[in-house]
Formats: C-alpha cells, sequence, structure tokens
DNA sequence: CCCCCTATTGTTAACGTGTGCATTCCTGTG
DNA sequence: CACAGGAATGCACACGTTAACAATAGGGGG
C-alpha cells in the first residue's frame, strides 16, 4: 500500500534500519548518506507509520482532554476556552482526544499506551475515580479547575474563593448591605469556593445573610430566572444578587424585566466566570474572570514538561480571577443602603 | 509490563493464537475454552493493545473532527454543540481527535493509517485544500455546514439560504420595507447564503436594499456594533436589521442602546443561529435557528455507516432551518413602514 | 605490517496482534 | 478397517518500526 522505510532502503541500495535511523536523525549515519534518504524520502512521499512506531515505541503521542460531561453542564465557553488553550500548546507533537467521563462505562481502556498524558478539566468531585484510575496507572496526569489532593497529579485551577471574595467586598464597597446569593450546582466544588468567598467578605465586613437570601442554582439561565423571582417575592428583597455564574446571572436579570424592575438602578446583579457574552449584553455585566485558556495553557504546558522528562512534578498552581466592572452594579448612597435591623 | 494475550496463553495452557481467537470470539474456538480465556482475561485486567491491533487490521480507531480554526472565528456554541453531536454517536468505538485545520503547516500527516474517517466542519472556502486532500488520500470523509462540490465526499448541511429566505420574508411580513443587512465575514460561504437567501425576499417583494443600508461584518460583535452605529447616522435609518450571525445581532442591540434606541420599539433586530444565549438577552433575540448538533449527528452517523460498511455514499443531505420568534422584532402598522420613494 | 579503535552500515530480534496453513483428533461412512 | 472430512488448535509469519549486537572497512600507532 503505502511506503515504508524497506522501500525507500531498497531504493538506496541500503538497509532498512539505516533509513530509520537516517530519518530520526541519528548521529550514526553518515551526513551525505542521511541527505540522500530523505531527499528520497520526500520524493516518494513517505510518511511515518505512527502505530508501528507507538508499538515499539510504547508511546502513544495521544494525549486526553477530558471534561466531566459533554452533554450537560459544561458551558460552550468554557469548552472552547479549554480547548483552544491546550491547542495552542500541543503543537504538532500530539493528539488531542477529546472525551466525556460520563461517557465512560469502565475507566479499563484508559491505559498507559493508549494515552502519553491526560488533562481532565474536572467540575465535579465525582470525576475523583477516573483521576485515581489515571493516577494509578501510572499515566501523567494534570487536573485543571478543580482542587484535587490525590498524590502525585499536577493541578492548575483559579482561585476562586478569592474571586468571589473581592466580588462581595466589591458590592459591599458600593454601599450594598442586601446582598443575596444564587449558589452554583451542587457537587461541583466551584459552587463551594464561591460561596465560601462570598461569604468570608460579608463576615469580615459584619454583613448577615438571612436564609431567604440564598437560592440554590444549577449553573444554568432557568435556575438563575427561578431564583431571582423568589428573591422579588420577598417582602424585603435584596439591593444586590452575587450569582455564581454569568449564566445564571442572565437568567436573573432576566427575571427582574419580567418584574417590571431595570439593572442596576432598581436591583444590581454580579456574575462570574466572564463568559464571552457578558460584555454584550445589557447592561454589560459586572463579573468575575476566571483565565481558563490560561489555566489549560499552563497545564498542558507543564503536563508536556513531565512528560517529555520523564517527572513527576506534582505542584498546585493558583491562578489569580480578575474583577471585571462592567454596568450590572449600581453604587448606592449610604442612605439607601438599607441595613437591615 | 502490561498484560498480552501471550500471558493469557500460558496460563491457560494454550497458545496466543487461540487466545486472540476467542477474545476475538472467533467460531473457530470451543465455547467452554472462549469462556474460559474470557474469565482469564477479565481476572487479570487485561486490555489490548490498540498500537498492535491497528498495525496488522490497518485500523486506527480514530476519526478526526477538524475546524476552520480553533483560534478564531469559530463560535464557541458552534464549537461546543458539533462535538456534542458527533461526541453522542461514536460510542466506544472510536476516539475522536479535534484539530483546528490552520494548525496544520502540511497536510503530509494524514494519512489512512491516522484516521478512519474524517469529519470537516468547515467554515471557509479555504478549507478546500484539506478536503481534495483527504478525498485524495481515500479517507473516509464528512464535510459539515458548507456545501462542497469535491466528488465522493459525504455532505451535510443546513439550508441556510432557505433560512435567510424566511428571515427575510418574516421581516416584511411584519410591516417592514426599510430593511438592513450586517454580512457575514467575507470567505465565509455561509456569509454568501445568508445574504442571498436575504436577497430574495427582498426582490421577490419588490423592495429595494440601499448600499447605505449593508455593513461588512465579521460575525463577531464589534463588527455588529460598529455595523449598527453606521445604520444609525444614516439619514433614514433602517427599522429592521437583519444580521448573518447572533453575535453581530448582539453588538447591534448595544449600539442601539448606546444611542438610545430601545429595541425593538424604536428598531428591529434579528439573528442567525440561535446561539444558546439568544432566548436570554433582553429583548430575546429573534432570530433562525441552524440544526448544528443535528448536522454533526446525521454527519457522524453517515459517516460510520460508509466507514464500517466499506461503503463510498456520496450524497448531499440539507437538513432544515427553523425560524425562531422572539421579542426583537416589531411588528409595524401599516402607515409607520415608511415605503422609501 | 599488525592490531586496535572508530566510523558506518547490516543482521536480527522485538513490540503485540491477527491469519493462512498445517496438524491433530474424532466421527461417520463405505 | 481405511479413509474422508470436520472440529479444534498450534505454528509460523506478517504488519512497520526501533535497537542491541555484529560486521566491515579504514586509519593511525607501535
Amino acid at each position: 500500500m503505502s511506503v515504508t522505510i524497506k522501500d525507500i532502503a531498497k531504493l538506496a541500495g541500503v538497509s532498512h534500519t539505516t533509513v530509520s535511523r537516517a530519518l530520526n536523525n541519528s548521529p550514526l549515519i553518515q551526513e551525505e548518506t542521511k541527505e540522500r534518504i530523505r531527499a528520497l524520502a520526500e520524493q516518494l512521499d513517505y510518511t511515518p507509520n505512527y502505530n508501528a512506531k507507538s508499538l515499539v515505541l510504547d508511546r502513544s503521542y495521544n494525549l486526553g482532554l477530558f471534561f466531566t460531561t459533554l452533554s450537560q453542564g459544561t458551558s460552550a465557553g468554557f469548552f472552547y476556552e479549554a480547548i483552544r488553550g491546550v491547542n495552542s500548546v500541543i503543537q504538532d507533537r500530539y493528539q488531542l482526544i477529546v472525551k466525556g467521563i460520563d461517557d465512560y462505562t469502565s475507566f479499563h481502556s484508559i491505559t498507559k499506551k493508549s494515552f502519553d498524558g491526560i488533562i481532565v478539566v474536572s467540575q465535579s468531585d465525582n470525576d475523583q475515580p477516573i483521576i485515581e484510575h489515571i493516577a494509578g496507572k501510572g499515566i501523567p496526569l494534570v487536573v485543571l479547575n478543580r482542587p484535587v489532593d490525590t498524590s502525585g497529579v499536577l493541578n492548575v485551577l483559579s482561585d476562586e474563593e478569592q474571586g468571589a471574595y473581592h466580588a462581595g467586598c466589591y458590592l459591599i464597597e458600593q454601599g450594598h448591605r442586601r446582598i443575596a446569593l444564587i449558589e452554583g450546582r451542587k457537587g461541583f466544588r466551584s459552587a463551594k469556593h464561591r460561596q465560601a468567598g462570598f461569604e468570608r467578605a460579608m463576615a469580615e465586613h459584619g454583613i448577615v445573610t438571612p436564609a431567604t437570601y440564598r437560592q440554590p442554582g444549577l449553573y444554568d439561565l432557568e435556575s438563575g430566572h427561578l431564583a431571582m423571582q423568589k428573591f422579588l417575592a420577598l417582602p424585603e428583597p435584596p439591593t444586590a444578587v452575587f450569582c455564581c455564574n454569568d449564566e445564571m446571572a442572565l437568567g436573573a436579570m432576566k427575571a427582574a424585566y419580567g418584574a417590571g424592575l431595570r439593572v442596576p438602578r432598581d436591583i444590581s446583579v454580579m456574575g462570574f466566570d466572564d463568559t464571552v457574552f457578558a460584555g454584550y449584553v445589557t447592561p454589560a455585566l459586572t463579573t468575575v474572570r476566571r483565565p481558563i485558556e490560561q489555566i489549560s495553557k499552563e497545564g498542558a504546558m507543564r503536563l508536556l514538561g513531565n512528560i517529555e522528562n520523564k517527572l513527576h512534578t506534582t505542584e498546585r498552581v493558583l491562578l489569580h480571577t480578575e474583577l471585571i466592572v462592567r454596568e450590572s452594579v449600581q453604587a448606592l448612597k449610604a442612605e439607601e443602603s438599607g441595613r437591615d435591623a
């Protein structure tokens, strides 16, 4: 069928070994011979059979990029930025294999032979089994986006607690006191951290958040919509709502409009993530930027470093979030701030 | 290192040939022997070495999913839906390898050995060379999202001309006569079709679109914003603007707000694509839904059909778009419609 | 002039799997 | 009883590549 090193060898009048060495630029081969063989290979449009290479070299040239789920709960922007980031790093050396963890019925097929390394973009504690499986098989691994304690794995993520803390502080600085929270999807670690950061900000400023000022959310538009409706039905609604992601913030704003209110004049809304469209909704959303693309770049680079130098670096890297101030938060005058009790 | 069929053979007291046949459920092997070997394989946690299989069977178990670009111009939602659609079809049989076509410096490495089949999600005429390369190598291929005339390739896409035609008709039905167009990114075939459909609608209803009612666009928010600003600066601005995608429509609405206008009361805006957030902006965007996920599902299924039955089906499949009526288009009373000249 | 060392190339086996062809054993039939 | 034929299994090789080891030639030093 296709051209092999043996074909080249025959034409060059050398052994296939010599061809192999020449094409791999081995110092054993005379420069002149190399040139001749390279020219011949070029001319015959030779492409190495990577399956054969893989078999003998025990490398797959595959990099796995695993998401918690492809079918639900992952936002499109998040997904896109993660792939972009990784892709920008791997050059031609690896193939990028994208998978949803929830598509696996068994991890049996995940072996050292089939993946040179794996990047898990984790959004849920439920990813723990696969992480341990991969680590257990000794496959180089980096977990992005979620802190993980398994030993021997690289871990790159943003400091979301800090990000949510800054968001909370910002709302307080703007004069808000009646501040409500729409929580993230249960089971997603990010939900915990964002909530914790928010609470720390409240606590440090002596602000009490009543139970009625908290609503669960699913990270989607509908749940943000619903939560906001509940807040607005309260006898004393909040003046500001911190949403654990942008999509819920959009849903929340929508609910405010539905109730005849205007954002931010009547109620302030803040999101988290700085999704691509956050700057273009009306009003433009004030939010917190998680550097997903940077995280995935950083993670991919460190993973490649481990693979190629056969290291087992195992550090945790925290990247900074950034407060993005736009238009959806109103500065309140002191007398309007309505401190409760 | 890891368990091979030879290890199993030794333990079972048979030859590795028998093990191979047993695990592949060959009718040559006694049922009893098969059972014994399967049990042993299970117990030893045997995983076949796919590199070795690939080498001898001449199959890679890889499916390529190629996008025109990963780094620019592809919308996140589009990207996400395409991967989701394909992923939902391929089950466990194939690995999905995601690539940006513009990352390739040479197509040399794209061979029949490394991909059992390839799905090209094409957004530009510039993809033609890679499509011809793939087809030329005899690799099973399906091109999604863009019509392609190369012989011997499957082609699945939405009828965008028709979609834009319906959009244009809808605006006219709502009483609009001064209708402007923000065009798609130059070089993207979709831009041509959407524009053509729009023009057909105008022509069939005898409506003339002056040159000032057309602005180029790049499929991004900024260009939509800019284009709308130009329309609004005209002595007689349009009453409705058809944008060749949703992102530009968002930008356009933003520009309208910036000029102190309200959508749809003062000006109507229509998009194309029905991006995930289209329903949640304010006002919710009236648009045309391209069934991307369905396209990619359909394409993947047909590709797999070709691969597994060794066929070379080569049809073009057009899937219907759907008009999604929301809130961003105002119905005009006859006397307001301001027919020109 | 011989031997050793080095530079260059070839021989052969190995990676793990699948398959054409032999081999063995058994059963039925003439 | 011999023999055909089928069922079950093994042998040996192939896939395309790399690498340990062998082989050859040439050059320099004694």
